[in-house]
DNA sequence: GATCCTCGAGTTCG
DNA sequence: CTCGAGGATC
């Protein structure tokens, strides 16, 4: 019994596998469908026998209310773009230099248009899919996963004698092919239901339905192109871990392409835009990567973006419409922002009705008028950008543009600054601009209040509930159980979630009051260095530019803000209101650390570590990073290339650390996984 | 003074 | 996503 559900699986795996990765079934669908249905019989009449790895199972998981969320063990970092020649030329001379020689092999391979999972394998079998998220947590979508017919439950190596590794995690692309995504919208226009945009959109959006049985009905498939975390040995070489995972049963492009030189790599770049109508899939580029890993992890990344690897980006799709008028916004910093109000023009299967024109030097760079027709195009595929004004169109109705001088909203002066691109409205209390400062008081990166979103800071604004930010925790109630559409049931939870937010750390508090150049991480800087928000107050400037990524202007900016008479009132009224005050006390780790109540400075390159994430990695240690060496340095940890702050150290006989030496003592004092 | 990198701010559509 | 500008370093 038990061996004939087994021999039903193999075959089952067997056949899917040549019908959905090989594109190449040997048995018909009724014969398939009809091993299916013994497997199911046996498997209901001795349920002790199920695996989560049966073809049955597939879709086996109850809907959803919510994904759960992942973490990335190896970061999904993005790439960076390039979009001509010169550009790869410039990108692979820089590769060379940091490498120190020319002798490099890269390999190419089409970019598909899809979103990018993590598929994680423990000895064999698919434990865990997820999807990029911001590229350290993603969300998890393991059953969703489960259902793409050529992602292998479990891996079954076509190649006798290939290892598979005992947990392996598989990178690739979900995406659909252009001939099933017809398909599928002509099904959904026949049901009367609305229309997926392209490919991508129905890719994505499929892949997180809530319902596993929504995401098992659409054409869904996947392709990898690399490795993520692995037991064991991979082969060095980028190309070979692919061949790896092909023998390993994957669907791999078989395309990539061993290049040396600029002229190898542009004419792949060049077949691949020859041939991207030709293609049953959507490819939005070329992408370009190192071929020797052990050179990759030299390489290193800088902020989310790997040194070693880039996209050569096909040009845009452009399309040419009417700009209809200006209209302009004010921003939460008082920035007059001109928005080109467009005849609505499809680009990429979305409709286009405005471009932001982003301010007065772009407007005078493009020449454009009200009237103008325009060449406009989706930067990234996403956002509208206006590319060039088409003079020849021009019939003298056009009407040139000036942005105005007087606020649009409080009718304020507004001036434009020496040295500053934005025009800005002179008027601290103009409507639109607490109306965006409230909005972004209440945001995520903020105080993240819960249902109150935009909309309510806007509403709330406009009726003249909320003045200040500290009317925030003070709102009259009675008021707003008047406005249609708020109940006893929405006010009692809008009232629990306003009073939750009245802990959230110092950090939160300071980026939500929108001080100038104070985002999510200065204000956090700003909160691990001073702990209380009394102390911040007493900051001077000397104390603030001390604080290492504050310079001259941030530290200005932060000083005036506090030295405001309006502001400090602000903040008190917040504190009577019970808001903390106070940063969380970080996790400062053993406090018997070697690295614990030391000062370390940082110089020169790391190849492991970015310099956000060292310093991090040592506040959590309990060490106290600067960034000048003086005789309080305890150690200065020395990377490639360091600067004059290596010199210094020796003058002063402080202990210099190499990046093993740092990333030993990380290790010893535990905030660092051994690798 | 030049160069690289990081951060903040504004932005579009469904 | 993309631009502009500030900060760090050479």
């Amino acid at each position: 019994m038990t061996a004939r559900v087994d021999e039903l699986r193999d075959l089952l795996h067997r056949y899917n596998y040549e019908y959905y990765v090989l594109d190449a079934p040997t048995v018909s669908d009724a014969e398939y469908d009809e091993l299916m249905r013994q497997l199911r019989q046996l498997e209901s009449d001795h349920p002790e026998l199920v695996t989560p790895d049966s073809p049955t199972q597939r879709v086996g998981a109850e809907p959803s209310t919510a994904f759960g969320t992942v973490r990335h063990e190896i970061p999904m970092l993005s790439l960076s773009n390039v979009y001509n020649y010169d550009e790869i030329a410039e990108w692979v001379a820089r590769v060379h230099r940091l490498a120190g020689h020319e002798d490099i092999e890269f390999v190419t391979e089409p970019k598909i248009d899809g979103s990018a999972v993590s598929i994680l394998y423990r000895d064999g079998v698919l434990e865990r899919g997820a999807t990029r998220g911001d590229g350290v947590t993603g969300e998890d979508v393991t059953t969703n996963i489960k259902t793409i017919r050529n992602i292998p439950l479990r891996i079954s190596p076509l190649k006798k004698g290939a290892v598979i590794p005992g947990v392996l995690e598989v990178r690739g692309e979900i995406y659909m092919r252009r001939s099933e995504f017809d398909d599928l919208n002509r099904r959904r226009g026949e049901a009367g239901e609305t229309l997926f945009a392209n490919p991508r959109n129905a890719a994505a959006g499929s892949l997180r339905q809530l319902d596993p049985k929504l995401t098992a009905a659409r054409p869904l498939r996947m392709y990898a192109y690399g490795v993520g975390q692995a037991d064991g040995d991979l082969p060095a070489m980028h190309a070979d871990q692919v061949a790896l995972l092909r023998d390993l049963g994957f669907p791999v492009t078989d395309n990539a392409q061993v290049c040396i030189t600029v002229d190898e790599l542009w004419e792949q770049c060049e077949s691949w835009l020859n041939a991207r109508n030709d293609l049953d899939y959507e490819i939005d580029g070329v992408v370009i990567k190192v071929n020797d890993t052990n050179l990759q992890n030299e390489l290193g990344s800088v902020s989310r973006e790997p040194r070693w690897a880039t996209a050569y980006k096909f040009p845009a799709i452009q399309k040419t419409t009417v700009i209809e008028g200006i209209e302009i916004n004010v921003g939460r910093t008082g920035s007059l922002n001109p928005v080109a109000i467009l005849a609505p023009v499809e680009i990429g299967g979305v409709t286009v009705r405005r471009a932001t024109l982003h301010n007065e030097d772009e407007i005078e760079r493009l020449g454009v008028r009200i009237g103008d027709t325009v060449v406009v195009e989706r930067a990234g595929d996403v956002i509208p950008k206006i590319i060039s004004v088409i003079e020849e169109n021009r019939d003298g109705s056009e009407q040139p543009f000036s942005m105005p001088d007087t606020c649009p909203v409080c009718g304020a002066q507004a001036v434009r600054l020496e040295g500053e691109v934005a025009r800005e409205c002179v008027n601290v209390s103009c409507p639109a601009r607490v109306r965006e400062q409230v909005r972004h008081f209440v945001s995520r990166g903020a105080m993240d209040i819960e249902g109150f979103g935009s909309k309510l800071a806007v509403l709330f604004v406009d009726l003249g509930l909320i003045q200040d930010f500290a009317d925030i925790y003070d709102l009259d109630w009675n008021r707003i159980a008047e406005i249609e559409g708020f109940g006893d049931k929405r006010i009692e939870n809008l009232k629990q979630s306003i009073a939750q937010s009245n802990q959230q750390p110092l950090s939160r508090l300071i980026n939500a009051l929108g001080i100038r150049h104070i985002g999510e991480r200065n204000a956090r800087s700003l909160a691990h260095h001073f702990r209380t928000m009394d102390r911040l107050l007493e900051a001077t400037r000397e104390e603030l530019e001390g604080i290492p990524g504050i310079g001259s202007v941030v530290a200005e900016a932060v000083y005036d803000f506090l030295q405001e008479p309006r502001n400090r009132e602000l903040i008190a009224r917040l504190e009577k209101m019970g808001l903390r005050m106070d940063e969380d006390s970080v996790d400062t780790g053993p406090t018997d650390g070697k690295l614990s109540g030391k000062t370390v400075v940082l110089t020169g390159r790391m190849e492991s570590l970015t310099r956000s994430e060292a310093q991090e990695l040592l506040e959590r240690a309990g060490a106290q990073v600067t960034s000048s060496v003086s005789r309080k340095t305890d150690f200065v940890a020395v990377g490639a290339d360091p600067g004059s702050k290596a010199e210094r150290a020796r003058e002063l006989d402080v202990s210099i650390l190499t990046e093993d030496d740092l990333i030993a003592m990380l290790r010893d004092d535990g905030v660092l996984n051994p690798e």
